[in-house]
RNA sequence: GGCGGUAUCGUCUAGGGGACUAGGACGGAGCCCUCUCAAGGCUCAAACACGGGUUCGAAUCCCGUUACCGCUACCA
């Protein structure tokens, strides 16, 4: 097999939607895994919904997910020359023909017959025109579209998700390919583009199905070789709708902001439509494009759940480094004021073992920031709840963190082992549950109820400041004596 | 309406005629672990759309029905 070609090709009209994200993977991931080349083109041709904004969104998205590609990017609007040239041609084969008939009477007449209860095709009383009538009314200007005249027969293909795919020629209408304004009709463009780019297949959502007995029609007019194709499902939204705007997030950059890793977002996109049989779940890009089949993908549309994702977010968090997460948490910390970026910088391994320990607990990078704040901050507040469920009697409790503050004043070293042996022994003395005595140091070092094992907290907190902290508690407690 | 596509737990899926008492994962319920919460481990509930064939045997093959989706533009 020669190297495959492959394509992306995204009307810049919003933003990277993750049905197309998905669709670009499965392309990437094809070539990358075959050796060839992964080719991207913009597709601009309808300038009014067309926007650089969202072209830039495109690549961004592109890039973000990790999927590069291969050569230039092309953009469509600048090929409308040869677009033309390749309907000239088809006008010189006799593949196509001129139509005067105006979009208002189209309109009209179609209009007509279904008011009949009839499905409208076009009567071909264009092509039947005479050679001299139609020389007549294109030396005296009057517009024209050009519309392919569709053989009879029956037009098939193999599809690499489907199978053999047939339609019927007859229910392929005259379809128009230039516009009579000279532009070229979507299809046009497409193949033109493709048989220019040298596609070797065409991988694209299943809603492209009917376009392409159409487009392979065209590949034969322009005695060009035809490119297999695989027609991969579309995603839906929870309620089994195509999934849209009012499903929420359905950009790539929203789930980016949302905290959700390249990795995991990609890694959840492949699972959707596509299975590399068995078991497996969780993997890498390089892990996918080793197991990438077109066998795997599915035919049917897949429904995008949400919970899925961030739970494959976790996974991706949990297994991530910390040096690889860092560059993404630092822009979060700095924004949430935690520590500037040169302070980082100074406590860079410590900062990356408290990446580790928080990730763990984390589904989106977020959730790391958002657990950060005590490690920081000198100083924190009490969760209103944290406080009263474990600071019930509060001169018992400021005599107990009294007690815990003087042990740990002179614990030796400061790592968890004597640390715990310290508590337990107190917790000992005292008679009390161990869990007694963690929970109240918790809340003091934390302000939440919920953390990592509060040893390393203690750890990645420090002495001064987790002695501080138990200071600040007891004073907090005193001067609230009745308090709950 | 016409044409095309699709149909396994709520969701993502494994399955390619006997290995199916239909497996895994998310989500749900419960238990274990445990200083909390996650993570992890274990258990439970949960599906072959329906009807006909073919076959000794069908979730798997064929045909219908139904449902859903897409296309049906001088949109892309």
């Amino acid at each position: 097999m020669l190297p495959p070609r492959l394509r992306f090709a995204p009307s810049p009209t919003g933003y990277l939607h993750v049905g197309g994200a998905r669709t670009a993977l499965f392309n990437w991931l094809f070539v990358r895994k075959h050796g060839g080349q992964f080719l991207l083109r913009i597709e601009d041709t309808d300038k009014a919904r067309s926007t650089e904004e969202s072209t830039r969104a495109i690549f961004e998205g592109l890039e973000w997910l990790g999927l590069d590609w291969d050569e230039d990017v092309v953009h469509q609007g600048a090929n409308l020359e040869r677009h033309q040239q390749d309907v000239e041609r088809l006008l010189a084969r006799n593949a196509a023909y001129r139509c005067f008939c105006t979009a208002a009477e189209l309109e009209e007449r179609r209009r007509a017959t279904e008011a009949r209860g009839e499905s409208f095709r076009y009567d071909r009383r264009c092509d039947r025109l005479p050679a001299d009538e139609v020389a007549r009314r294109v030396s005296a200007g009057v517009a024209f579209a050009v519309r392919f005249r569709v053989p009879d027969g029956e037009t098939s293909w193999t599809d690499l998700v489907h199978g053999l795919i047939a339609f019927p020629n007859k229910d392929i209408d005259d379809f128009v390919v230039l516009r009579s304004d000279g532009t070229p009709i979507y299809n046009m463009a497409v193949v033109s583009d493709d048989i220019a780019m040298r596609i070797t297949l065409v991988m694209r959502g299943d809603d492209h199905i009917s376009n392409t007995p159409k487009q392979i029609l065209l590949y034969r007019a322009l005695d060009a070789d035809v490119p297999r194709f695989a027609h991969v499902p579309m995603i839906h939204g929870l309620d089994g709708k195509k999934l849209s705007k009012r499903h929420g997030a359905t950009a790539v950059g929203d789930y980016r902001h949302q905290g959700i890793l390249p990795s995991a977002m990609v890694n959840f996109l492949a699972l959707l439509g596509w299975s590399p049989g068995g078991d497996r779940e969780v993997m890498t890009l390089e892990e996918m494009i080793q197991l990438f089949e077109t066998d795997g993908l599915q035919k049917k549309a897949a429904i995008f759940d949400p919970k899925k994702l961030e739970w494959m977010n976790g996974q991706h968090l949990s297994r991530t480094p910390a040096s690889d997460l860092e560059p993404l948490v630092t822009p979060l910390m700095l924004d949430a004021k935690l520590a500037t970026a040169v302070e980082l910088a100074e406590r860079r391994d410590w900062y990356l073992s408290l990446i580790d320990l928080l990730k763990i607990r984390a589904r989106a990078i977020d959730d790391i920031v958002g657990q950060a704040a005590p490690y920081f901050v000198p100083d924190i507040p009490y969760e209103d709840q944290a406080a009263r469920q474990h600071w019930k009697d509060p001169r018992a409790t400021a005599d107990l963190l009294r007690a815990i503050r003087e042990r740990l004043a002179t614990v030796e070293p400061w790592t968890p082992e004597p640390m715990e042996r310290a508590l337990r022994e107190l917790a000992d003395q005292r008679g009390v549950a161990a869990g007694k005595i963690f929970q109240p140091l918790r809340v003091a070092l934390t302000g939440t109820s919920v953390s990592p094992g509060i040893f390393e907290v203690l750890v990645a907190m420090g002495r001064a400041l987790a002695l501080r902290r138990l200071d600040n508690a007891v004073r907090w407690l005193g001067e609230r004596p009745e308090a709950a």
